[in-house]
DNA sequence: CTGAAAGCGCTAACAC
DNA sequence: GTGTTAGCGCTTTCAG
């Protein structure tokens, strides 16, 4: 950043002030128009551009707003981000990225860089943000939109899809037809969302006077769910599984294949995250589909009302889902 | 960003002038302890932050790299983010990023925002950017990283792996053994990549005194490359085959299964990116690993380099690539 | 309709 | 050691 040209370069040679240059690249007050082309003339000649950190000063506001993410590699974390780009261009904000990696960042750092560096507002999707964090930055006055959790406040709105309501009707459903051997694989990269389908499946089996106990957690040994569940499938089977993840969904495939398990005549496996692969792998696989797109358009159409002022019409916007039934369950309903 | 607590609160309080306050944030200077502590506390106390925006009108500096990539969904892009994150908190740099996606925004939007949030530098992971545009940045003092490209300039460094080279020797091996009947996918979303692997694939040929003919391109009519080879390899069949993505290795093998093509006997597949998914699916795919992380990682290395001027060894990284023969190819080697 | 001038919050000489 | 002050580039009253 050495010198540019500022709009001091520009006033002096259009000859005018710098009130009036202002007053053209902003299209506020009027400006009579031969005055504007010949500033606008100038512009295009100098190549001016505003600098918008000068501009934040002034006007206390940056249009960026501050992206927090658990981690930026999965699909399902991408097509948000995607998602929030999109309308972001539209709106005109720009997205600082923070991610949330273990080990290497701590979130204290980042809730110290996102109000540093002035936010107009932020989106977080990350369940390693707690309650207590986005209290420091809401009371530095950032809006703020949560992506996955329902929870709103004064200046704090939420998109979600409601995992719990999807998982209660699956399993009401295969519980109504007598199949009762459900299990659900944890997905320790994803507390809060394994946390919402055990509880849908709990309300479920309660309501046929039953208990759900076949959570499946990862033991912390394994690196990678992966492994241990080809262990799991090798050695257990069940009538109906539920994973969070593709890749988790493909490690019950591949060890059901392995261990001469009819999918899905002998055990069906359905997906939360519905992601290409799922139908790219043979089997398909079933899955709900998250509209991970829209979670992350939708968030930040939210926050530029928020920043705007305008009207919301809820403070925590349910998004639906849709079920895909694929090749590794029996019944398409 | 309402009124906050700024760095005349924190004078006022603590009963010494701003420069002092200045020195004990910055860590520059001298202040006698006693001093320190006291400003220490009022800060403490009144939960006082800087402003980035104001330092970064003072020092004509944002500690803010621009990253543009075109698209955050792939899982390969996903780890380049993910080193750049991770690179870019060990220095203290903040993310502002961008997405060429098309239809949505075009290139010059991009670079007006860049030039205009007046970034220290900026890593561009994208093949819609070219070097007119780079040239636009580099005339505002943006030094800039490119990833993929080997490319260099005044303030242009880049990190790339050689893509050429890999196929190149991979495709001479199968020559030698007498398999000529080698094809290469298109990628459409990664043109470039593409490019390169014909040209290493073209070379080999040459060496055997044979010409490479084989470039399958994807006809823009389809949507996905996934549809159209499922067709092309349902009539077609090639001893060898390369593609760039996991999905489209994964087409390949999919059609090959349904056509009774025997992989790898009757036709082998190699893929270039190597993404988890080549290992779940069954059979495991023969892939190179593209050091996505590394690449991310490496290139906002390069940059903190540039930035503080320090000595870069070289101005054109490469990084290099692992064979993982698995299970759609014959030999190990 | 246009210009002058006072900040926005902070840093960095330069004094004391 | 610490305080004073002049910017950094821009917006926005308030006069004219």
């Amino acid at each position: 950043m050495i010198k540019r040209v500022t709009i001091y370069d520009v006033a002096r040679e259009a000859d005018v002030s710098l009130a009036t240059v202002s007053r053209v690249i902003n299209g506020s007050g009027v400006v009579k128009n031969p005055t504007r082309k010949k500033v606008e003339e100038v512009i295009a000649r100098l190549g001016y551009r505003p600098n918008a950190i000068a501009q934040g000063l002034a006007l206390r506001k940056t249009t960026t707003i501050g992206l927090v993410v658990s981690e930026a590699s999965f699909s399902h974390t991408g097509q948000i981000i995607n998602g929030i780009l999109d309308v972001s261009k539209i709106y005109n904000y720009n997205i600082m990225l923070h991610s949330v990696t273990d080990g290497i960042v701590d979130v204290s750092e980042i809730i110290d860089a996102i109000i540093k560096s002035g936010v107009d507002g932020a989106v977080i999707y990350s369940d390693k943000i707690l309650e207590a964090d986005m209290d420091i930055l809401r009371k530095y006055q950032v809006p703020i939109v949560v992506i996955g959790n329902k929870i709103s406040g004064d200046s704090l709105c939420s998109v979600y899809v409601d995992i719990e309501k999807a998982v209660y009707e699956l399993v009401s459903k295969y519980l109504s037809e007598g199949k009762e051997d459900i299990a659900i694989i944890e997905d320790r990269r994803n507390e809060y969302i394994s946390k919402q389908m055990v509880e849908g499946a709990k309300k479920a089996f309660k309501n046929h006077n039953l208990e759900f106990k076949n959570f499946i957690e990862i033991p912390s040994a394994y690196r990678s769910s992966y492994k241990f569940l080809v262990n799991y499938f090798a050695e257990n089977k069940h009538q109906m599984v539920i994973a969070n993840r593709d890749s988790q969904a493909m490690a019950i495939l591949n060890s059901a294949r392995e261990n001469a398990i009819d999918v899905p005549n002998d055990m069906e496996i359905v997906c939360v995250m519905d992601t290409k692969y799922n139908t790219i792998v043979r089997p398909n696989i079933s899955s709900f589909s998250i509209p991970s797109y829209d979670l992350g358009a939708v968030s930040m159409r939210i926050l530029t009302k928020m920043l705007q002022n305008e009207e919301l019409e809820e403070k925590e916007k349910c998004l639906s889902y849709l079920y895909n039934p694929r090749q590794t369950t029996k019944n398409n309903y």
